[in-house]
DNA sequence: CAAAAGTTTGACCAAACGGTCAGAAACACG
DNA sequence: CGTGTTTCTGACCGTTTGGTCAAACTTTTG
């Protein structure tokens, strides 16, 4: 780490400038499809400028997912052992859903760099990711110890939930290709149906039968 | 098209060698990322006389994606009508993570292609795909209509299909690290989980207290 | 204002890229 | 065997790639 704090405004505005559009252009082609040339046209700066702020392509690439590591495990953190738990799983897959309809770009960052082996994050995925996986599983698994939920393997609805939700970011274009003409409100249809997937999987079957009679 | 049908046993090898390879490249890198020289290497062959079987990177993967179409749309296309709408559905969520557990590479493919944007395949999923889609849809919703199963919207219901099974094969290192160290039956544990899931979540109220009680 | 610090650029480089080509080698077959 | 066809290769080409550099320009600061 060379740059301890970007001091100058010019600093700021253009390692941002910089960010958002290897952003834009990493999560299009992934890391080996992007290029320099792509990223400093679109953030408009000149290559060797952009090499100023950033020594490397892998440098940008790193920082980013470095720095979306974290927003991007908030809404799994907050996850309150104390709420209710079928309220907490199914808050947990709205707002997930909604980091999908507000950050689809970062989400295609995240899946293109684990489709392809995960090669520059994976000690992320091992530091950060696993241990809080790990401590939210372990709530999942005394909710369902104590009969609140049904009985099911907290990491695999864990990945169903990230798969389910984040769909809708990665693969846009062939939900948009299929839901045409219509189209409408893709994510509220979404939303109202995750909800009901989960919310009817999750219930256990005394309880569904007082709250959710139809 | 040139080639009307591979004749020589050579000609059948060689390009049976040479798409294998491209499978492997394509689906770790995507296609600007995959190189010619690292396919050629893997497929045992030099750069040049594999360009004498396939006249460019793009036909090589247009060849493969076309072909991967119709086996992947298979799964969907055995959802049968006049099943037992329950079984339908989930049968069709096993046989679908079946695809996931034997060719994690074609799902991958496919999701490299689709995350940055289907501008190969965009075609055959109007063509082939949103037709085929359309008409389990309208078979999912008879069903829905005559109360065989829970109300949800039927495409969001496939979309959950295909994302929850295919994350089993497109983020499968992730899925490794966090499962670290047991590992066990994953894809065991992945068909117990996804069945119970959509079983519970689709099986009306009053079929469900009378076949699931606990 | 003037020096120091920070910023920007065009020209450039070696390596890797997709692709071509003439001709050599291997093969099929009467 | 010989001859026509298929298969294969090394050398090569123009372009794009990630990255460098000295020098020029701009901004900050004493």
């Amino acid at each position: 780490m060379k740059k301890l704090r970007p001091k100058t405004r010019i600093q700021r505005k253009n390692t941002a400038a910089i960010l958002d559009a290897a952003l834009e252009v990493f999560s299009q082609h992934g890391f080996r499809g992007a290029t320099l040339d792509q990223i400093a046209k679109s953030a408009g700066l000149s290559k060797p400028n952009m090499l100023y702020y950033f020594a490397s392509k892998e440098e940008i690439h790193t920082q980013l997912l470095s720095e979306l590591m974290v927003v991007w495990l908030d809404p799994l953190r907050a996850l309150d052992p104390l709420g209710d738990p079928i309220e907490e799983i199914v808050g947990y897959v709205l707002r997930k859903l909604e980091m999908s309809r507000e950050l689809p770009r970062e989400s295609r960052l995240f899946a293109n760099e684990i489709i392809q082996g995960a090669p520059r994050i994976m000690n992320n995925i091992k530091n950060d990711l696993h241990p809080l996986v790990e401590e939210k599983c372990n709530i999942i698994q005394g909710w369902v110890d104590a009969g609140k939920i049904v009985n099911i393997n907290p990491k695999h609805l864990i990945f169903s939930i990230w798969s389910t939700t984040q769909h809708y970011a990665d693969f846009d274009v062939q939900i948009q290709a299929l839901l045409a003409p219509e189209q409408g409100e893709k994510f509220n249809d979404a939303a109202v149906f995750l909800e009901t997937l989960y919310r009817r999987a999750l219930t256990p079957n005394a309880q569904k039968n007082a709250d959710l009679l139809e």
